[in-house]
RNA sequence: GCAGGGAUAGCUCAGUGGUAGAGCGGCUGUCUUACACACAGUUGGUCGGGGGUUCGAAUCCCUCUCCCUGUACCA
């Protein structure tokens, strides 16, 4: 007996494979391979994050991918890195430094905040990576990059000066979407529109000469000291009027003009428009447009500045909002307040409302944009699901320019330099382009002017996605690049198809002048149980290394996978990871069960039976569904294939069956074949099961004597065994009578556990069942049906006359009785018999009424009719057995 | 507003024209010699409502209701 434990422990199994792996370089990928080349890169997670079951998920699936990529015999990378994620990590630091020191970034100036973060990122980053190997993620790890490693960060500024030459990258004074708490500017990515439950405020404007009114509806009263004229439409009668007529503003009170511009919507609050080109967009252009004056009455982090009201000078935004709304209301100017339900756009990092605000910024004109359109629609480069296909090319279709610049100081600098005597008027310039570098006021490189002293360079730093798209190809090396660029795959979550995916498109074409990659899979996003993001403030977010513990990595990542559909999201329940250990439990015992059984004996010819070449068969089949499964990108299918055959068809059934073969005193020959084609299951399924659950194949694959075949080398680099070897030298009719046999077996099983069940017989009790078989039958198949069932005895009987009222069932190998001492219930078993008499009959009903319709046989298929017809017959034939069966009873 | 996705057993989800499925849960038994993280049996659904196409619809079309996700906005 085996002194294994009976519960599969893995924690140290993970461990071990992991370093082991890792010694033995299996990860390397080798750019010199003659091997075709399959890659992928990670997507790059922030430096200071770590591990939520989204990166579980999306890592899981790339894992897969790249461990069925080396089986399959191609030179595989996965190359894995860190973003240094600009907002996040700076906010992180300051946020240390305040709470340790009361300290700001300006009190230590940028230079030494940058060694402070550089000095963060040594000690707390990457701590996600550490998780990854934890999760048995099989990444390069040699080749882990940093977004701003010093290499990367030339890349970056050689395609800001390349852009910038090309006079796609440009400076110029726009509106653009400013983070009060971060105090930059934002892309208009960044922006989360949010649902509001605002309030509408319709506000008297008085004619300067009195005369008249007008009702203006706002939600952002505050900024009124700003508005500058009141639009109203052309078109409308109401007001024709007034056009070209002064009202007084309400509050810092000063006649402004009443304008008419077709923009207005007539239709909505009050048809007047009051117009404040600082504060809000379409009042910037709509003052543009009629050369209006622009008074900014906020401060960058959110306060009012406007000296004229005292009152609100010094402000916050929104207590301004309601101290606003009083003094109007003391002035007797408000007409109504409405509760509004509006969206409001958050700042994505900070989580505020930004504040539209004029600034100066770099912008980036897209390259590629058709190319990058094209290839997906092409199909050049293939979407799962396709549906986000639409997505990207609606986004592509209404792209604006990017503002690439941010105000903070951890990123890539803009590699820009201002003559000092010229600095000022440059910085002030309205626009600025590379036609500025020809009068020498402004230098351009990936290093610093040779005179620095003379030179000033912008103080901005780049977007973060400003280095992330050049993810593909700027982390690989000239022969890397050579081997392995396009990438084969992308996986990634569908959140950041515009912040990254497109981009990393139009880049791929615009530097290398190829598709980044061929395919990318967008994965479900994960929710808790009853539909909610995961968020850190709700603690809904369960942490995947306490599941690692509880469960094992490699049951996370089978539970996880079972669960994620390819719709759009999925709702985890860690009720599902359990089911992950499980089976991994399930899968440690069979290979126990069959350790147990000790070593095949090669001198005795095996003598296969229907059992075992049914298993056999399925095992082909498996291969078949997993390769499909994969082509398609379909995990779903891919985990229901490998669990269904494990749990059902080879433990459930196989197993259950051949136990027998393995008792003291049973024919050699059957032992031998039994234990043959376990050893040829295992060894098959724990290869195709091996890049879902890594560690528990490889630990059962050493184990079990697997790898002495390849000279020891571990699982994960041993090519996937040939499954087209598999029932060699037996012919198709012996293989398809050996299926209809052993599936007959395991129905009539079932069978025979019911009725036994239906008399309270438990499982373990030893009864003889009898069998009018109704078509050939052998020992084996007697024998291992006594053993599923467990009963005494099976005997085949064709003239079998059972005594009166002997419970029996239709079996598909005849009528099967169970003769019972004593316990016989007339009443009973007439009232079982009916029930299935009435199950059938419904059965012929249906096909009955299906047959009877002329239209039917007229017009449905032939083979669809004739399958009918022989439904039919199948069902009466069983009717009619019942039927005796029930007359026999009295 | 527009676009996309979804509604199938108590729960999570498969199922793209031909006998409605799986896992979990529930219930009833069983520590049966690999596994109680297990085994056996069993329960449970007019496939969101309505209409249409078809011999036949969970599946195709129309429509309505509800949920989700983007995206554009109206102050």
């Amino acid at each position: 007996m085996s002194d294994l434990p009976k519960a599969y422990e893995p924690t140290q199994v993970e461990e071990k494979w992991q370093s082991r792996w890792v010694a033995e370089k299996c990860f390397s990928a080798d750019p010199a391979s003659t091997k075709p080349a399959y890659s992928v890169v990670i997507p790059p997670p922030n430096v200071t994050g770590v591990l939520h079951l989204g990166h579980v998920l999306n890592n899981t699936i790339q894992d897969i991918l790249v461990r069925r990529a080396r089986q399959k015999g191609y030179e595989a990378l996965w190359l894995p890195g860190t973003d240094h994620a600009g907002i996040a990590t700076q906010v992180r630091v300051e946020k240390e430094l305040r709470e340790t020191t009361g300290k700001t970034r300006h009190d230590l100036g940028r230079e030494a905040f940058l060694e402070k973060v550089w000095e963060w990122k040594e000690k707390h980053g990457g701590i996600i990576i550490k998780q990854l190997k934890k999760l048995g993620c099989s990444c390069d790890w040699d080749r882990e990059r940093f977004t701003m490693d010093e290499d990367y960060t030339q890349a970056v500024s050689r395609v800001f000066i390349d852009l910038f030459k090309e006079g796609l990258i440009y400076r110029g004074r726009r509106m653009v979407n400013w983070c009060p708490v971060s105090l930059t500017a934002l892309s208009d990515e960044e922006v989360i529109m949010t649902e509001q439950q605002s309030k509408l405020y319709t506000i008297l404007y008085k004619l300067e000469d009195g005369s008249d009114s007008l009702k203006v509806a706002t939600t952002r009263p505050e900024t009124i000291m700003a508005d500058v004229a009141v639009a109203v439409n052309p078109n409308d009668p109401r007001f024709a009027h007034l056009i070209g007529k002064n009202v007084m503003r309400p509050l810092n009170a000063k006649p402004i003009p009443i304008i008419a511009d077709e923009y207005v919507d007539m239709e909505f609050g009050t048809g007047a428009l009051k117009i404040t080109p600082a504060h809000d967009k379409a009042d910037f252009e709509i003052g543009q447009k009629f050369n209006l004056e622009i008074i900014d009455i906020l401060t960058p982090d959110g306060f009012i500045n406007c000296e004229d009201v005292p009152e609100l000078h010094g402000m916050e935004r929104f207590a301004a909002r309601d101290a606003s709304v009083k003094m109007l209301e003391d002035l007797g100017l408000i007409v109504s307040i409405e509760e509004y339900a509006n969206k409001v756009g958050f700042s994505e990092r900070a989580n505020v409302p930004i504040e539209p605000r004029l600034s100066m910024q770099w912008f980036l004109h897209y390259p590629c944009v058709k190319e990058a359109a094209d290839a997906v629609a092409d199909g050049d480069i293939t979407f799962r699901p396709a549906r986000w296909a639409k997505t990207y090319a609606h986004w592509l279709e209404n792209i604006q320019d990017w503002c690439i610049s941010r105000q903070l100081w951890w990123g890539h600098r803009i590699p820009v330099w201002y003559r000092k005597d010229k600095a000022e008027a440059l910085r002030s310039a309205p626009a600025l382009n590379s036609e500025a570098l020809e009068d020498g006021s402004l230098y351009v490189g990936t290093t610093p002017p040779s005179d620095p002293e003379n030179w000033v360079q912008d103080t901005d730093v780049m977007d973060t996605w400003f280095s992330s798209w050049l993810w593909p190809f700027d982390t690989m090396d000239e022969t890397t690049r050579a081997k392995f660029y396009p990438t084969t795959d992308l996986v990634t979550g569908p959140d950041i198809i515009f912040f990254w995916v497109a981009r990393m498109i139009m880049a791929g074409y615009r530097f290398e002048g190829k598709k980044p990659f061929s395919n990318v899979f967008f994965t479900s996003i994960i929710r808790d149980k009853i539909g909610r993001k995961m968020s850190k403030s709700l603690g809904n977010s369960p942490d995947p290394l306490d599941l690692m513990l509880d469960y094992g990595a490699d049951g996370l990542r089978f539970g996880l996978m079972r669960i994620a559909p390819t719709g759009t999201d999925v709702k985890f329940d860690e009720e599902q990871i359990s089911e992950g250990r499980n089976f991994a439990n399930k899968l440690y015992n069979a290979a126990r069960f069959r350790m147990m059984q000790g070593e095949a004996d090669t001198g005795i010819a095996p003598e296969f039976t229907p059992v075992h070449i049914n298993i056999l068969n399925k095992l082909k089949e498996l291969h078949a569904n997993v390769d499909e499964a994969l082509a398609d990108y379909e995990f779903n299918n891919l985990i229901q294939s490998l669990y269904q055959f494990f749990w059902n068809d080879y433990c459930s059934l196989f197993l259950e069956a051949i136990k027998g073969d393995l008792r003291e005193g049973a024919k050699p020959s059957l032992r031998a074949a039994t234990l043959l084609t376990m050893d040829t299951v295992l060894k098959h399924y724990l290869a195709l099961l091996h890049p879902v659950m890594p560690h528990i194949t490889e630990e059962l694959w050493a184990s079990l004597g697997f790898a002495k075949a390849y000279n020891d080398q571990p699982l994960m680099t041993t090519t996937l065994p040939d499954p087209s070897g598999l029932l060699n030298g037996l012919d198709k009719v012996t293989i398809s009578k050996a299926i209809l046999t052993a599936s007959a077996l395991y129905e009539t099983a079932n069978r025979a556990r019911n009725l036994k069940a239906e008399y309270n017989l438990s499982t373990n009790k030893n009864v003889n069942f009898v069998i009018k078989p109704s078509m050939e039958l052998d020992q084996d198949t007697l024998i291992r049906l006594s053993i599923l069932v467990g009963a005494a005895s099976t005997t085949a009987d064709a003239d079998y006359d059972a005594p009166k009222g002997t419970p029996a069932t239709l079996t598909p190998l005849g009528e099967l009785f169970l003769p019972l001492d004593g316990l016989i219930d007339v009443e009973a078993e007439r009232s079982r018999l009916q029930k299935e008499i009435d199950k059938v009959s419904k059965e012929i009903q249906k096909a009955q009424s299906k047959l009877s319709n002329s239209s039917f046989v007229d017009r449905a298929p032939a083979e669809v009719v004739a399958q009918e017809k022989e439904r039919l017959e199948q069902w009466n034939q069983k009717l009619s057995q019942l039927q005796t069966m029930i007359l026999a009873l009295v």
